[in-house]
DNA sequence: ATAACGTTAGAAAACGTTTTCTCACACTCA
DNA sequence: TGAGTGTGAGAAAACGTTTTCTAACGTTAT
């Protein structure tokens, strides 16, 4: 039924080889070539790509593994992504974690059964203290979030620099009590959460940082309980975009409004945040850059595999909304190596 | 420096057609399996997945081909469908389209190349014409968009009575100027479009419907000149979530404010609706069994290769958000087979 | 003119599994 | 007791390619 390599070649009159040779573009006998050609239209052939892997021992895949594929920051990125690889002639395999160690550990056990070329791997924390476990076998590169002493690539956001902009920018508005809401279950929460931290420590301001769950419901309680202390914070910062439509959510169980109410702001410029509450100030990610950089990295990995570690530091860009805020900017740019 | 099926028949002292055999959970004596079982352990032996699939002739590998994988219903879907194959122990590879045509023919392409054992696919319209052209030589389950006369079976939203219920909302507003933005890349915009016109005329409204091109500035352009004319409508539906957005973006342009300036309601309900102008009525579908029900077509295809096509038709749920219209609903359900 | 070399294409091996085939063994039943 | 039957494990074939090996041929240089 199945048409292989050894019919087109039966039809051509050459050996299965030639077939193989003029496939792989390398060269043969014009006339040969032709007859390959013509015979590959006539019969239909399509390569079985599983039989090309096993026996070439490339698989020309990478892997993508990400932590929430319904966060627009990781869709962004791998549409980046796979966009390069394609145009590279490499397969791209998408896997979503939900953040949940046990399918991450599952994923990385089947990107080796693939044989993978390389992987790009956003990691929850659980490698953190397990680090020396993860010895990958294939390349990796690291984003959005990091891996102290895994000695891995990896390319990251700024994040503590922008964390203090965001605490810079609400302050000059006039803002004084300020609440940071972050996740702990990566590196980039606890980054953004030292960053604002330190930002608010040296503006003097007594600056309040929770940790947030990940479940949505936990989550929202988390906010409505701080909302509802003694002393309202009359600024909120959210750790990620998917974090600020909780806030929001919370905001409206409240019957608070933004930013009437309160100041928010966050990390992400999802589509949406310029028509909510008057628009939200955000940290825009160079989404793109951070896809590029990755696939670069990861290339080049592969001809230097024993190059040292790269990381890679990309910085964001403020968003000013709502308010009459400065209209702050920078261009994305690599800042450190 | 790779480990495999034979070492570890060596090390257990076995065959390696025995190592398969328990690996793949079929009946051997239990002294040996625990043999095999401490060899794998022991030699950290990982399958290789492209023999396997190559001697086995089933690649356990579903491919997902979507139109735009930054549509959150398109995420929402493959999500669902993600999680049901991974629980069955398949693969999914997820293709990004951008409605390009060209795109399109080559992830279809590809799907043949790796042999997969089926495909759920979101179609353009380039079929349309063209429709016995594609002989699959896989199962083939439509999502989203339908291709008459094609044959195949196909999960949809009942578009009709969905944008004619949306039509009915807005006029039990009080709205009587009502215009539509409809894609023409794709069937969903052409049935919202006829079922929009359709109620409108039912109602006696002298409703517009206007052509929405895929391009956002094209379909900005589109939006303004729509909001500039003569008579400016009261009420706008969109034809899916990204349009609304884009209608949100063409009215700030304009100056306008929804929903004091003019009412907005559309399909898909994106989680940031209910924020936005007081709140966007909308039409929600019910993704996560859209992917139930396209998982559960497919597999019933491999079963029965030869049963006639079925084609299952979902109500949505109106969301009526921003003025005080009725709250209406229904629940997801099979109206058709 | 002949030896040495480079190029080209076919023959055959190889990739790492699963599956078929074969055989040995134990058991049942007459 | 002996033939028939069922079970379980190893040997070997097979999956569809690419790659190595080998041989033939044409070209150049001596």
């Amino acid at each position: 039924m199945a048409v292989g390599i050894k019919d087109v070649a039966r039809v051509a009159e050459v050996s299965p080889a030639t077939v193989s040779r003029v496939l792989s573009g390398r060269s043969v006998d014009p006339a040969m070539q032709e007859r390959v050609l013509a015979a590959v239209k006539s019969t239909g052939y399509r390569p079985n790509l599983a039989a090309r892997r096993l026996r070439s021992q490339h698989t020309n895949t990478i892997g993508l593994i990400v932590a929430d594929i319904r966060n627009p920051f990781f869709t962004a990125v791998s549409r980046a992504i796979e966009n390069l690889a394609t145009a590279r002639g490499m397969r791209v395999i998408l896997c979503n974690t939900d953040e949940d160690p046990a399918k991450e550990a599952g994923y990385l056990e089947l990107m080796h059964e693939e044989r993978v070329t390389g992987v790009i791997f956003a990691p929850c924390r659980q490698w953190v203290e397990k680090a020396e476990r993860l010895e990958p076998g294939f390349p990796v590169v690291l984003i959005d979030r990091s891996l102290p002493s895994a000695g891995l690539d990896s390319v990251l956001l700024d994040n503590e620099s922008m964390a203090a902009e965001l605490v810079a920018h609400l302050h000059a508005q006039g803002h004084r009590r300020i609440a940071g809401l972050f996740g702990a279950a990566s590196s980039t929460g606890i980054e953004r959460r030292v960053g604002f931290e330190q930002a608010a420590r040296k503006l003097g301001l007594a600056a309040t940082a929770v940790e947030m769950p990940h479940a949505t419901e936990a989550a929202q309680r988390v906010v409505t309980e701080l909302l509802s202390g003694p002393v309202r914070p009359d600024a909120l910062v959210a750790s990620n975009g998917v974090m600020l439509l909780t806030v929001l959510r919370a905001l409206r169980g409240l019957g608070l409004e933004a930013p009437t109410d309160i100041a928010l702001a966050g990390f992400d410029n999802n589509d949406w945040m310029e028509f909510v509450g008057g628009g939200l100030s955000v940290i825009e990610q160079p989404v793109e850059e951070i896809g590029r950089t990755a696939m670069t990295m990861l290339l080049d990995r592969l001809d230097h595999p024993d190059a040292p570690a790269r990381k890679v530091v990309l910085a964001g860009r403020l968003i000013s909304r709502g308010s009459s805020g400065p209209r702050a900017s920078a261009a994305p740019q690599p800042i450190g190596a």
